[in-house]
DNA sequence: CAGTGGTCTAGACCACACT
DNA sequence: GTGTGGTCTAGACCACTGC
């Protein structure tokens, strides 16, 4: 809309350092870099929403005063980090959790025959949903303050009949004002589509630790297998943008008939 | 040492196909990657070996006869592989499996307090090594033929002096002609390593199949935990240049103290 | 056809490491 | 200072999409 005031030119004849002349480290930072960041604001504020194109290259660089190419590398990495799509002779689109082909982007679990994600769509079953107050390690993970309202929500996703997942989650009660067990039962597709667009929390990243343990009593039950079956336990933290975290979600995978898949480089 | 032929012109008046002009798809390949693939060529054939620095932007450019930008986007791609190493000032090397910062970077074991990789390197103890014929699975799986020989390794990690890894692998016996128990002792740092200096076999990137499983009757005693403790099942299998797999590692980890720590984006 | 992203070039200059 | 990788620019042209 409005465009954003002059920049720091590139190099400038006296080298200006962007801020904080008395920073301990230079704190240089590249052009390309600047730009990301003005970027990434735009994606925040949703100026530009998941799933439409942002504005062209060249239209970009009109708008930042750099040159086609700077805008360029600034977009190639947010690219390579999955906050951008670019399709060639379309434009560039605000990557979405809502997308064919990579939906379940963060569902590293595939069954061991069959090389689809997990060959069909999975039932969902809510099991639980409701407001409490966060106990310390909640609040500590997700960034609140140990009693500030938080949603858990408790579901079972099964595969071709066989209950395969257990999940139970948390997440902050403020941004997801409204959220219900209603609303989570008649959205098809990813939670986190549904998360972005009915609550405009786009997840970004997330970091999993992963164990093997045993069920208990609810778990056993809920996933139909004896109290001796190990199970994978899968505990995330998502992040939306700026490194907030926005979800603590435990799961706990059956890997009888599935397999949590990585890739090493 | 000596100069490629001259390759494709960029662009060149009339569109050149690389090759195969009679392929369905047209198989355009920008000028980059065919330069990318010809220093990946140089990296197999062992002209520029691990640790070593390869010739600058502007040496290569003049070589294969293209700018130095067309170069740069090349390496660009290598480096984020994980196969070269850019150093600023320094000049661009190939990587490796020594370095310490890296050390242990297909390892995704840490401890559940204490941030560092494992603290501390591990104690590792050789429980077995030997020669044998490939049974049809392992021949399938490391692109043998069922019978050929094939190394089998099993051997344990001890973190703090819990024994935390045990791990079976293979090797085909080709390639890895001359390992034995003793050179595994004997070297210090990580397998990998020894396999690059020793055996010229660089392991390039990994997939990985984790399961909850319970320890069989060797691995509860070797890991000193009761039958019921629930492990961690990592199956790995690592390819080296061209996706030729070259190692099939199962790992069981106690996941007591450790956890698997898995980065989503 | 026009508009988009994708590739390639040539040249300038900056930041870093070594000597 | 010299040489390396890192950034930035400007311009040309290719490849893909859709009107």
């Amino acid at each position: 809309m409005t465009h954003e005031p002059p920049m720091n030119l590139p190099f400038p004849p006296t080298e200006t350092p962007a801020l904080d002349a008395s920073a301990l480290t230079p704190a240089f930072s590249p052009l390309y870099q600047q730009i990301k960041g003005l970027i990434l604001q735009s994606l925040q504020t949703g100026e530009w929403k998941p799933g439409e194109s942002i504005p062209s290259e060249i239209e970009l660089a009109g708008r930042y005063r750099v040159s086609q190419g700077t805008v360029r590398k600034a977009i190639d990495e947010l690219a390579s980090d999955h906050l951008l799509l670019r399709r060639q002779g379309k434009g560039t689109f605000v990557a979405t959790h809502t997308e064919q082909h990579v939906q379940y982007r963060f569902l590293k679990l595939v069954p061991d025959q069959g090389n689809q994600n997990t060959e069909g769509p999975a039932q969902r079953t809510i099991v639980d949903c409701k407001r409490l107050r966060a106990t310390a390690e909640i609040a500590r993970t997700l960034a609140l303050r140990a009693g500030d309202s938080v949603l858990q929500v408790r579901r079972v996703l099964s595969f071709a009949g066989i209950p395969t997942i257990l999940e139970d989650l948390w997440l902050p009660g403020g941004p997801f004002k409204g959220l219900s067990a209603e609303r989570l039962t008649v959205y098809q597709g990813p939670m986190y589509g549904l998360f972005e667009t009915e609550f405009g929390v786009r997840m970004v990243r997330a970091d999993e630790k992963i164990r093997a343990v045993l069920p208990d009593a609810s778990q056993s039950e809920l996933l139909q297998i004896p109290a001796s079956a190990p199970l994978l336990s899968v505990e995330r933290v998502a992040y939306t943008y700026n490194d907030t975290p926005m979800e603590l979600r435990r799961g706990f995978y059956r890997t009888d008939t599935h397999h949590y898949r990585n890739a090493l480089s």
